[in-house]
DNA sequence: CATAATGGCCGAATGAAGTTCAGCATCAAC
DNA sequence: GTTGATGCTGAACTTCATTCGGCCATTATG
């Protein structure tokens, strides 16, 4: 048996999804991924080749993107973090907007449902390169406004976590949503 | 000479400025940390003990805060992104608001400037677990409103890009910013 | 100018870790 | 029960991380 029981089923990577000592090991390297396989088998009930498979694993199935060094953005002279909410005409990818991800200052570009098109993630040195990057946005072909929330200070930044949904129970005498 | 020239400075790690060796160091590992000194030895021009060296001190100093293992949402059932935004009776850090950053799905909480006063940054399993964590943020003490966007699809999203800042000429007839 | 001190790099050696492999246990399917 | 697949262990081998002594360039110092 090689196919899932889901039916409709695109690249799958390796099968077989993350189990509860796979989530143990992803939580040990979003936290440090420099430690050993002899460590990392301690932390989770295995042996060293053992962890050393389960993470493989994990790289093949995609379920690690990639091990990064994660970097101070002061130290690379980008202290100033700003969100920048954009109107367009018409929603997804487009060309010009998809060109300022040339730029080192932006790190995210999402497409988002509500009364604007698209929110853009970015660090700058100071606010007159966040002027410069606002300015270019703005020429941007298809931008009709921005909107720029520059960041004050950052409580928790984080990257994405392998810890299990929160549960929120359902009331008895709420239906259930569809889907 | 122990001080720097700059006089006011605190806690200042172990000096010296990133070059643009460790800007090179950098755009590798935060690529792939997985890299063997040797290799990233080639690729910016050093020897492996070299190398090596310079990366303990881009640690030591903070320039590299961790080194981390990039998981991919889906993997862990969270292919739900969404920002919201808050407003509040008074600005910084709530003991209330914080007390979410306990939950997994959070990654971001930001103070912001501009007609909102945080941003946070979450992930769930799906919309229902989106409700559930939204649910509680309304329900958290001193929040007065919020504003919940959805991202559709995410075009770029990327750690902290060591590049430098792009150059803004500033036109001749305009007055140069006072800071 | 001469000298000493500092910081950074290289090459070789050592130790530790990554990586592979054969064998065994467990479980599901037949 | 038998077969096949999956995952683990312990030992082996190989690669890499890490340390050290020495060299060179730069910079402070007499």
């Amino acid at each position: 048996m090689d196919e899932e029981t889901d039916g409709i089923q695109r690249n799958r990577p390796t099968a077989r999804d993350v189990d509860a000592t796979d989530r143990k090991i992803l939580g040990v390297l979003v936290d440090d991924a420099t430690i050993s396989y002899a460590d990392l088998g301690d932390r989770v009930g295995l042996s060293p080749p053992a962890a050393h498979e389960r993470v493989k694993r994990l790289r093949r199935s995609g379920a690690i993107r990639s091990t990064a060094a994660i970097i101070d953005p002061k130290a690379v002279k980008k202290p100033l973090l700003a969100f920048v909410h954009i109107d367009t005409k018409g929603w997804g990818k487009t060309p010009e907007l998809m060109a300022v991800s040339q730029y080192p200052e932006v790190e995210e570009i999402h497409s988002v449902a509500g009364d604007t098109c698209m929110l853009l993630k970015v660090r700058t040195e100071d606010t007159r390169a966040l002027e410069g990057l606002l300015s270019r946005l703005y020429e941007t072909p298809g931008v009709t406004s921005t909107r720029s929330y520059v960041v004050l200070s950052t409580y928790l930044e984080r990257p994405v976590q392998p810890g299990i949904t929160t549960e929120w129970p359902t009331p008895r005498h709420m239906a259930q949503p569809l889907y």
